[in-house]
DNA sequence: TTGGAGTCAATAGG
DNA sequence: CCTATTGACTCCAA
């Protein structure tokens, strides 16, 4: 399809007032295009289809996704809710934006030498965007150290971390949530790997996972191990010199599920993982060329989920008996 | 509230 | 220009 039905504009549908707008638009339907009074979305508009979102899925046999989500698409566009950035916050903006994160710690900005100097040139004049925090080498590593001797930090490790990393609290929860997502798919790919690399090509996968992944999946045990651990009582003073992290918090850092024990779903039914009903996930591999390289399968496997999960929304939003409920 | 999954979008590098 | 990386974000489930 030429764009994701699901994409961010019709994301941002389902935030406060738009939801409602948009409600009142595709929903009150059988009174085709009279719109309630003071709703100011009159469908159709001048240069649409004529029809609305209802009448069009009332209209064709079959469910034309792409159309609908086009019609959606002109509603929000038309009532000026489409194209809404999620970055287009000012500086004086993205502050009330911050405060809702939990824990956010205002006061600290990203250190200076996060920003690029485009950044930091825009930051001083009123600018629209969010600049973007990238975090120096250094502070990856110190945060890969901690994440090896911890990757579920206590809110209190994390607000230390962030603190003598000079980040922002919401920055340090983000990497973390990010890492292990991102180590968790690493290792997910390396099974889908493994297992079709089984009789063909053995393990050759190339370093990729060392790259990156270098300390991330294996790191637990080597970095740590190799670099000691906290031995001290003391060694709070530098996370970016320390090779190791201190942080043997309330539970201590040997309860740490580590990298390869992060709760992963062993057992390669991946359908199972994705829960993809077999027919589709036959539908899909069928329709689909056998794949020699895993990550197709992988992200067909994926993609199939994800329309599954399409086809069960629209499935249940016909099946309603407000049929006027549809939930995109 | 927290973590996972998915996604967006800025940035860097080829 | 294209792609990969990665911080930020949203949504959802437990």
């Amino acid at each position: 399809a030429p764009e994701s039905p699901l994409s961010s504009a019709e994301e941002s549908v389902k935030s406060q007032q738009e939801e409602q707008m948009c409600r009142a638009s595709i929903q009150e339907p059988s009174e085709t295009s009279e719109s309630q009074p003071g709703t100011p979305l009159p469908l159709p508009l001048p240069g649409h289809s004529g029809l609305s979102i209802q009448e069009m899925v009332a209209m064709s046999p079959e469910l034309d996704t792409y159309a609908i989500t086009k019609k959606v698409k002109e509603v929000l566009t038309d009532n000026n809710l489409a194209y809404m950035k999620r970055r287009h916050s000012s500086i004086g903006e993205s502050h009330s934006l911050e405060t809702t994160l939990s824990g956010s710690d205002l006061t600290q900005g990203a250190s200076p030498q996060n920003l690029s100097q485009q950044q930091q040139q825009q930051h001083q004049q009123p600018q629209l965007k969010k600049p973007r925090v990238v975090l120096a080498p250094e502070e990856k590593e110190a945060l890969k150290r901690a994440y090896q001797q911890r990757p579920y930090p206590s809110p209190k490790t994390i607000e230390e971390l962030a603190s003598q990393l000079n980040l922002k609290t919401s920055t340090v929860i983000n990497w973390f949530h990010n890492y292990r997502s991102r180590i968790r798919r690493e290792l997910f790919i390396e099974e889908i790997q493994a297992a079709a690399g089984e009789g063909g090509s053995p393990s050759a996968r190339p370093g990729k996972s060392g790259g990156e992944g270098d300390n991330s999946c294996d790191g637990t045990e080597s970095d740590s191990t190799a670099e000691g651990r906290p031995s001290g009582s003391e060694e709070r003073k530098g996370l970016l010199e320390s090779p190791s992290l201190s942080h043997r918090d309330e539970e201590g850092e040997a309860e740490f599920p580590s990298a390869s024990g992060t709760s992963r779903p062993r057992g390669g039914i991946i359908d199972s993982l994705f829960g993809i009903p077999e027919s589709i996930s036959a539908a899909a591999t069928a329709a689909a060329p056998p794949c020699r390289n895993p990550k197709d399968s992988s992200l067909r496997k994926k993609k199939a989920a994800n329309l599954n999960n399409i086809i069960h929304r629209l499935e249940k939003a016909a099946n309603r008996d407000e049929p006027h409920e549809w939930e995109f």
